[in-house]
DNA sequence: AAATAATCCTGCGGGC
DNA sequence: TGCCCGCAGGATTATT
């Protein structure tokens, strides 16, 4: 579910609230998310005072000094915080309690990831894998174009491929590839120069702009989901079979790729 | 090697 | 009303 802008407005909206403060007690109430949560995460973070809490691509890393606690919200997971004493509802699988408040993980489909980094977060097996930042100086036109060279699968899917660019999902590529008018089924080492500049470009302006209409309007509730109707920048193709496309009323256009969805119009995108 | 399918899990909406 | 099916914003693993 979450992408970039939805963690990284996560890490904004938790940040002025529990950075500075010193963890109380983390409980776990399932033992297993995508992988094992360790057993002595209390151990590891009780009487530690929160630093900073730092994002790469969809995983969040909370500085705790000794180490980092890495989170992932998967493709349902959601952060949000609470008043001590609330009880936890369904799914509900991990709580980080502060003094005054409790940051409280909810994960119905529990793709999710909680762990433990004691040493460098680099060299963790889910993060030394990762590709570059989009939203880093680094990522521009010309190192996409370089980067695509050899990839003959069609943009789409590998836009969404987290050990060449990370954060970018499945709305996100979609909405991207219409905003640079690029057909989400054109083979990525076929994107000529100046496309690929106009992409790079395209992938930046979209997840800025979302993280932009999320940010406003998060303050101590923070979420994923649109629950409360403050996110999700609307979206001009995602979802949107047959319906008419905003520039040029030609109607939208679905199919899977790699296994997921696809929208794009077929008249604005070549 | 690179690209696709299968997989982990629960919830929800549509069709019947 | 309920049941069955397919699908869901992720990412790893296995398979062609």
């Amino acid at each position: 579910m979450p992408e970039l802008p939805e963690v990284e407005v996560s890490r904004r909206g938790l940040s002025p609230f529990i950075v500075g403060k010193t963890v109380i007690t983390a409980v776990s109430r399932t033992s297993r998310l995508r992988h094992d949560i360790p057993p002595d995460l209390d151990a590891m973070l009780a009487g530690r005072c929160l630093r900073a809490i730092e994002r790469r691509g969809k995983y969040l890393l909370f500085d705790f000094g000794t180490g980092h606690l890495l989170l992932h919200l998967g493709m349902s997971g959601s952060l949000r915080l609470v008043p001590p004493g609330t009880p936890p509802a369904k799914h509900d699988h991990f709580d980080l309690c502060f003094g005054d408040t409790i940051m409280r993980y909810r994960d119905p489909r529990r793709f999710g990831v909680i762990d433990w980094i004691a040493a460098n977060p680099q060299s963790h097996p889910l993060l030394a894998p990762l590709g570059i930042e989009p939203l880093a100086d680094g990522f521009h036109g010309d190192w996409l174009h370089a980067a695509t060279r050899r990839r003959h699968a069609p943009i789409k899917p590998v836009l969404m491929d987290s050990h060449l660019i990370v954060g970018i999902g499945n709305i996100y590529a979609s909405e991207s590839l219409y905003l640079a008018g690029i057909s989400p089924l054109r083979a990525a080492a076929r994107i000529g120069h100046e496309r690929c500049e106009r992409l790079a470009d395209a992938i930046r302006k979209t997840l800025l702009a979302s993280i932009a209409a999320g940010g406003s309007s998060v303050r101590d509730y923070v979420h994923s989901d649109g629950g409360a109707g403050c996110f999700q920048l609307q979206c001009a193709v995602y979802d949107r079979d047959g319906e008419a496309c905003p520039g040029c009323g030609t109607p939208i256009r679905s199919t899977r790729q790699a296994g997921r969805s696809t929208y794009w119009c077929p008249h604005c995108q070549t």
